[in-house]
DNA sequence: TAGCATTAAATCAGCCAGCG
DNA sequence: CGCTGGCTGATTTAATGCTA
């Protein structure tokens, strides 16, 4: 995948793409491994093993998150049974979901929506905006109060940062805070450009001190004048909209840029938004 | 790409809690 | 006590992954 010519990784991203498409429009649809390869016109043979390599997990685990994630947004803003979330989501019976469910996000369909529901009482202090909004990028210069942190640092390839954010957000409940409002931000040291060097962590900033253990840390994100775009639309943009911010926009701005750690605000999450509507906020340091 | 191994999902049986 | 909804463990079945 490494050595492929870029213009076949671009017409493969554009054929998979059809088919991740298809499976976050209707999740719930049954379909047969023949019928998503046709789709992105591959050999059923070949078509899983592309579908990994580009997207960085299998078909049936996409088909999997984009159902549980229709389901998570069911529970945490409606007040239908579980059992019909299960159906509604693909599931033949609420056992099957409850058990995938679990898999998901560590704990069972009632506690999440238990959780959600209570976890509305928290918000960051909003940053300060010094200046304001740049014509050409919707970028503002903040000044930003430090934030104190769980975190979890990722280990492994990009493509598996959700894996790490799944196991921060089990380390959550299982440290009996299920129901404790919460702010997700992920930091980012280093270039996500270079293999080496690129750190990063997922973390969640409580209202209060609550001891870390296992591998996950309290640390204290350090505050200061940052650059602040917003970034509306799924995960996968946030490479690029950081690429360009640090390649177009930082150069041509007239700000230094400072060796603190970028970071990503998640101001909602896919529990209750679509990937489309997704909000974050990138902010790389400033001098 | 066949054939085997592994993994995930479905199914079934049964438990528990809440309620009339 | 029976009914219902929700959850789990064990087992079966199907899909997926790996290797040659």
């Amino acid at each position: 995948m490494k050595s492929m010519k870029q213009t076949t990784r671009n017409d493969y991203a554009r054929r998979i793409a059809r088919v991740t498409e298809a499976i976050f429009r209707d999740p719930a649809r049954a379909r047969s491994l023949e019928d998503w390869a046709a789709l992105a016109n591959f050999s059923p043979f070949h078509f899983h093993r592309i579908y990994r390599a580009m997207q960085g997990e299998s078909l049936a685990d996409t088909i999997r998150r984009a159902r549980l994630t229709l389901a998570a947004r069911a529970l945490a803003m409606s007040a239908r049974s579980v059992t019909d979330i299960a159906l509604e989501a693909g599931y033949e019976n609420a056992q099957s979901f409850a058990r995938a469910f679990r898999g998901f996000v560590a704990v069972s369909p009632t506690q999440f929506r238990a959780t959600h529901r209570a976890a509305a009482d928290f918000t960051l202090p909003s940053p300060v905006v010094v200046t304001r909004k740049d014509a050409a990028m919707n970028v503002e210069i903040v000044e930003l109060a430090p934030i104190r942190a769980h975190l979890l640092e990722h280990k492994g390839p990009v493509a598996s940062i959700p894996e790490t954010w799944a196991g921060l957000w089990r380390w959550h409940m299982q440290a009996g805070l299920a129901g404790r409002a919460l702010y997700p931000i992920g930091v980012c040291y280093g270039d996500p450009e270079e293999d080496c060097g690129f750190r990063y962590c997922a973390g969640l900033a409580f209202p209060d001190g609550v001891a870390a253990s296992g591998e996950v840390t309290i640390a204290d994100i350090v505050g200061g004048r940052y650059a602040s775009y917003r970034h509306v639309g799924p995960y996968s943009g946030i490479g690029a909209a950081f690429q360009k911010l640090y390649g177009e926009w930082l150069p041509t701005s007239g700000h230094e840029p400072d060796d603190r750690p970028a970071l990503e605000i998640y101001r909602n999450t896919p529990y209750d938004a679509p990937p489309e509507g997704l909000i974050t906020d990138l902010l790389i340091p400033v001098k």
